[in-house]
DNA sequence: TATTGTTATACTCTATAACTATA
DNA sequence: TATAGTTATAGAGTATAACAATA
């Protein structure tokens, strides 16, 4: 590899590489345990979801960060399957709550187990490393990225 | 959270759902850098890998995981902008190999420069944690999953 | 006969805009 | 008027099946 002049350093990229394959294998995966149960990726999230607790349909969409609109298909085709039903606010009759059914419920814990992702490579780490990992992930994840596009030199 | 009972221990489960969340970011980091190109996500996808090699449309299916139907499609999209084009494969005529044109390959090396995730979360990490990250992904990932179901008790 | 790429078809996901019923 | 959900529409990605050209 090594194409890009400005490139920054190899281990940066290495690391940013595995990075790019454990997110392929995740999806792999999670679309993989989905096709079990025949849903598809996007139903299976918002199964995930709603098996957490009951939601509106515009607060889902804000979730799953896609427009409005889109959720009353795919609530629709989950109702269709009896896995999630509508259910109204008695505080607002405008909106409408997305629920799990009972066998909305058990399919998505069903769907949590499956999720071999979580089980498969992580197990070939020992209890010490998976703590490594976690607190490297945690301070990743928790930089707000205050920068922007300044590459900010780094801390002494 | 905590719902249930055949989960595995609790230190595996957050670092799953920590890499769940690594990989929700990716994927949010890398739509937005295709989209500042008019590009969708697997638009840009198929680019990054005719960037690195021009590829039979066969195998450029296979190393997406799709159906080769798909490609037709997908390279029509991006030939159509300049991006990518055909060529006779001479030691076959049945094979058509896609390749980024000039603007495809510039457009592909802007891409992957954009990609901030490579950037901005890990350059909260000092270089050894890089490293210690790098080794632990590498780990991850090289577990040939054998096993199958067994958890495989760990070894001394 | 088998393989490569394509076409035809259908379904899901996605976004935009317009509509309805509430508030 | 503003908001919640929906409908209508369009484009992109995906899979299946059938087809033409070539091997």
């Amino acid at each position: 590899m090594a194409a890009d002049p400005r490139t920054p350093d190899a281990l940066t990229v290495e690391v940013a590489e595995l990075i790019g394959t454990v997110v392929a294998r995740y999806h792999e995966e999670y679309e993989l345990a989905a096709a079990e149960h025949a849903l598809t990726g996007a139903q299976a999230r918002v199964l995930a979801l709603l098996a957490r607790e009951p939601t509106p349909m515009r607060q889902l969409a804000r979730q799953l960060k896609c427009e409005p609109s889109n959720m009353t298909g795919m609530v629709d085709r989950l109702e269709a399957r009896g896995l999630v039903e509508r259910r109204p606010d008695p505080a607002d009759r405008r909106v409408k709550v997305a629920a799990a059914t009972d066998e909305g419920e058990a399919v998505a814990a069903r769907l949590r187990r499956e999720l071999k992702f979580a089980g498969a490579p992580l197990q070939g780490l020992t209890p010490a490393e998976r703590r490594l990992l976690r607190d490297l992930l945690r301070r990743m994840l928790s930089e707000p990225e205050e920068g922007g596009e300044e590459p900010r030199p780094p801390r002494p």
